[in-house]
DNA sequence: GTACTTGCAAATCATTTGCATATGA
DNA sequence: TCATATGCAAATGATTTGCAAGTAC
């Protein structure tokens, strides 16, 4: 069975364990625990939609305006954070990726092409076959993404 | 069971009608059929690689310099063909998109995050689950796509 | 002849980079 | 202290657009 994807139960919880996660990356690479870096991190973490960097941008900037926080250092901590497989982005047809908290249970997208927005779905029976497949062809898998693209209840 | 999709049987039969239908659809749009939409589409339909339009843009300068065809020419004509339907665009995770031609049977891509080649297969069992999925949760699909990301044999 | 196309160059948009200054360990 | 980060502005790279000249129908 498919399934939509829950929010978590606990935020609290998470996102200590989320943010003491970050922590110990920088340290282990000798990168430093900056305020700009737990505000993007958090402002990823509180909200639900998948962001463009420039939405993220926007968001901290409402949040926390005395930080000036520029847009490269968005930029900046968004590479260090997918790098780190903390985060992951979606491409779209148009420019630009989304990014959002890679911490969950991995998931596929549902996009709708009216609205934007997107619905998170897993479904073991394809997760199962993409192991099958890429065993098959040699491939040693890295990493898969899926996108649907349809028109929503609300929109159609 | 996946398998990879096989080139096309005959193809000059296929690139008759392909070219065919894109006349029709230009005539139904009140569009002229142009020399460079000619060569877009024959260099695109030619080449069996997915294509950045910049890439595209070189082999067509190479087969005829003397159209001095523009980038901006092969932006539009890949726009429009994408419109219609007749080429279908993957996004990268780094800028730029790719494009192939669309009239081939659907299919799915493996791309090797070391060379950046593409193979294509198709699985019936996944399409079919793409399908229950997005019934069960209300969705009209219009379009999936899917990638995995992968090192394949030759650059392990 | 007229509307649609083209090539070119300039404009735009997302993303990256250089650098002087600021800050965490 | 001193290496790493930051903000800013300028640079880049992909894609788009305005416009005068060209071409299909």
């Amino acid at each position: 069975m498919s399934k939509v994807t829950t929010n978590f139960q606990d935020r609290t919880v998470e996102y200590e364990q989320l943010l003491n996660n970050f922590k110990e990356l920088l340290k282990k690479n000798n990168l430093k625990f900056t305020i700009q870096r737990e505000v993007i991190l958090e402002t990823l973490y509180s909200s639900d939609e998948h962001l463009t960097p420039e939405a993220l941008h926007h968001l901290i900037q409402e949040k926390q305006p005395e930080l000036k926080t520029g847009i490269a250092t968005v930029y900046r901590t968004l590479a260090l954070l997918e790098e780190s497989s903390v985060v992951t982005s979606l491409s779209f047809g148009a420019q630009g990726k989304k990014y959002e908290l890679g911490a969950k249970e991995h998931h596929d997208h549902l996009i709708c092409t009216e609205c934007g927005n997107i619905t998170e779905f897993v479904d073991k029976e394809i997760e199962s076959r993409q192991h099958m497949i890429t065993k098959e062809l040699g491939f040693k898998m890295v990493d898969h993404s899926m996108q649907i693209y349809g028109i929503c209840k609300d929109c159609q």
